[in-house]
RNA sequence: CGCGGAGUAGAGCAGUUGGUAGCUCGUCGGGCUCAUAACCCGGAGGUCGCAGGUUCAAGUCCUGCCUCCGCAA
């Protein structure tokens, strides 16, 4: 099938790959202009980009979709199916009307549970034990549009959004692939979203970082888990160091300590006593200015002395 | 030229106004112990990111370069 795709991050590539292994022709790839990041704030190509230039698929980056050039450059190419995975912009109602067979969105949720840009954070913010993945039709409200097909994946309590991110990602590839084919020989099902169930999964910003040592360790656990690589969690040190948490582990020990207090400082890590009693050990953290670490080798250098 | 931090032993850090390079951990050897991630003794391991410059003397001061990282996006 002659399809046009639009996505922007890493978790775009395996679908994009897949469509095209698959072999159907990707007649052009929109995604989001290159932007000035980093240190240097030097220009950075997105990854679907740099996909598509390596496979020799015309890419278009316009600054908007919602001006009608973007439906010229869409009507020039002429695909039957126009399939998006995190672009990371919204289509207006010309563009999705466009293609004979619609316009059909990965999403990295089990819809209509976790509308929104950040569904894969929230769903292991949530402590949830499942997510998955949805292929949908797109329609003028974000995320709302019918089901095609969904797959859903068990969430391990240790596992953190970059595992899950990957894993999405690839079972999302594979499912457009599935659904393209439907699609293609008309077996492809519509049901709609049941707006009852609807939940939203926010962006999210850096306010989610610091942890409340009150919570319980389940809950500082899945907010470690859930906001890796970015913007991470946060806590301040007896020695004043403000730190990034990036690992900790449930220890299932129980202390009389109050929340925040350091049990113990040591090779296995840092023992910070929660909010239920419970004992959360801090494993990878990173300094400021510093790159991540084992709270191990963190110690070496910065001595904490135990509360 | 967005702002800022850092490159010193395998790892994480310290090194005061320039004057023989240190700490913790690891590692190797030995000892103690029923035993140990514990403790004691001893050893190895660094041309202090690279290249110049100032100086009797540079990890430390000056110049240029490379690399890494934080913030911000």
């Amino acid at each position: 099938m002659k399809i046009l795709f639009m996505g922007t991050p890493d978790f775009a590539v395996p679908s994009l790959d897949a469509l095209v292994q698959a072999g159907h022709e990707v007649c052009a790839v929109f995604t989001q202009p290159d932007k000035p990041k980093n240190r240097g704030m030097k220009l950075q190509a997105p990854p679907v980009k740099e996909y598509a230039i390596a496979h020799n698929i015309p890419v278009y980056q316009p600054e908007t979709v919602k001006d009608g050039t973007a439906l010229d450059i869409i009507r020039s190419h002429e695909p039957e199916l126009i399939a998006v995975a995190a672009y990371g912009r919204i289509l207006p109602v010309d563009i999705l009307d466009y293609p004979k067979f619609g316009c059909i969105n990965v999403h990295s949720s089990l819809l209509p549970k976790y509308r929104g840009s950040a569904p894969i954070h929230w769903a292991i913010l949530n402590g949830e034990s499942e997510s998955g993945v949805t292929i949908m039709h797109m329609a003028k409200a974000m995320d709302a549009g019918d089901i095609i097909a969904q797959q859903a994946t068990p969430i391990d309590p240790d596992e953190t959004v970059e595992c899950l991110h990957d894993r999405l990602a690839q079972m999302g590839a594979q499912l457009l692939v599935q659904v393209v084919e439907q699609i293609q020989n008309g077996t492809a099902t519509r049901t709609m979203q049941d707006e009852a169930m609807v939940t939203y999964a926010p962006m999210l910003s850096r306010e989610l970082s610091p942890l409340d040592w009150t919570k319980s360790a389940r809950q500082l656990h899945d907010q470690v888990r859930g906001l890796i690589p970015w913007p991470a969690t946060t806590t301040q040190l007896p020695n004043g160091d403000t730190v990034k948490v990036f690992a900790t582990q449930l220890t299932g020990q129980t202390t009389a300590a109050a929340p925040g207090t350091i049990i113990s400082a040591g090779k296995q890590g840092i023992d910070m006593a929660c909010g239920d009693g419970q004992v959360l050990r801090i494993r990878q953290l990173q300094a400021q200015g510093g790159k991540r670490m084992e709270a191990a080798d963190y110690l070496r250098g910065h001595p904490i002395s135990v509360d």
